[in-house]
DNA sequence: ATGGTAGTCTCACTA
């Protein structure tokens, strides 16, 4: 089961990509962040027509989170249970009977702002939601755009992106680190060592040209799905066609289970 | 430290 997360930055804009990608690398659930679409605008029927039952979680012109699988998607969740938050950042389903968690976590702008609070409070919030999340459902995927970069093979400098900076700093890190302790794996590192490995590129200075990007999309996997993940990586071929998300998709293959 | 680009019921905000 082929499982991705892919941020793409308006789904109204990206629609033709979302398209051509799903045909080109046939995943089994994707997903997706950033759709930037109220529900009734979500392009569901579309999707059906495709072979991907989809839900969505949608606001005007931020956020938006989705589930698209070619199987069917039970137990759906919006939200976090108990964090009372107006935007749209996390749906929830279990597929095949894999419990699969997206996210599209708070990007926090700068260290220190109040929207670096909200991401530390979201963290911790949904840190503990994950926790209640693998004891019943001992299968779990957490995936999505998590706005950190875990290592420093995960960002081009160190010296740049460090203990201080937003997307790197110390008290995002030890977030992600928390929910990894939980009994969580990063896919990606499960079967790629090296650095330079990136996700995400900014619009701006050509970032994508000169290889300026983080790995801040992750496909975590649960200790019990572990032995399952046979494949990882992300691909980058959608980010080089035209008009592209600044994100590409990230990608874990779990073997039957 | 700044600025660069993209998306959105924009002339500002988020990323």
């Amino acid at each position: 089961m082929k499982i991705a997360s892919w941020n793409v930055n308006s789904l109204n804009v990206r629609l033709p990509h979302l398209e051509q990608w799903l045909a080109d690398f046939a995943p089994d659930v994707v997903g997706i962040q950033e759709t930037k679409l109220e529900d009734h605008k979500f392009p569901d029927t579309r999707l059906l027509e495709l072979g991907y039952r989809n839900v969505f979680a949608g606001q005007k012109t931020y956020n938006g989170v989705a589930l698209l699988s070619r199987h069917p998607i039970e137990d759906v969740q919006i939200g976090i249970p108990g964090f009372e938050d107006e935007q749209k950042r996390v749906i929830a389903g279990t597929v095949n009977g894999v419990r699969i968690i997206n996210l599209y976590v708070v990007n926090g702008q700068d260290v220190g702002t109040d929207k670096y609070e909200y991401k530390l409070r979201w963290l911790a919030a949904v840190h503990d939601w994950i926790a209640d999340e693998l004891h019943k459902h001992p299968q779990l995927v957490v995936l999505g755009d998590f706005n950190i970069a875990p290592d420093e093979r995960d960002v081009p400098d160190p010296m740049v992106w460090n203990e201080n900076h937003i997307l790197t700093s110390t008290a995002e890190r030890a977030g992600l680190r928390k929910i990894l302790e939980l009994g969580l794996h990063d896919g990606f590192r499960l079967h790629n060592d090296e650095g330079g490995i990136f996700s995400w590129w900014d619009y701006r200075a050509a970032g994508f040209r000169r290889n300026l990007g983080l790995r801040i999309d992750l496909t975590l996997v649960s200790d019990a799905l572990k032995p399952r993940a046979q494949a990882s990586g992300i691909d980058r071929e959608p980010r080089t066609w035209d008009r592209p998300s600044d994100h590409a998709p990230a990608w874990v293959q779990l073997a039957q289970g």
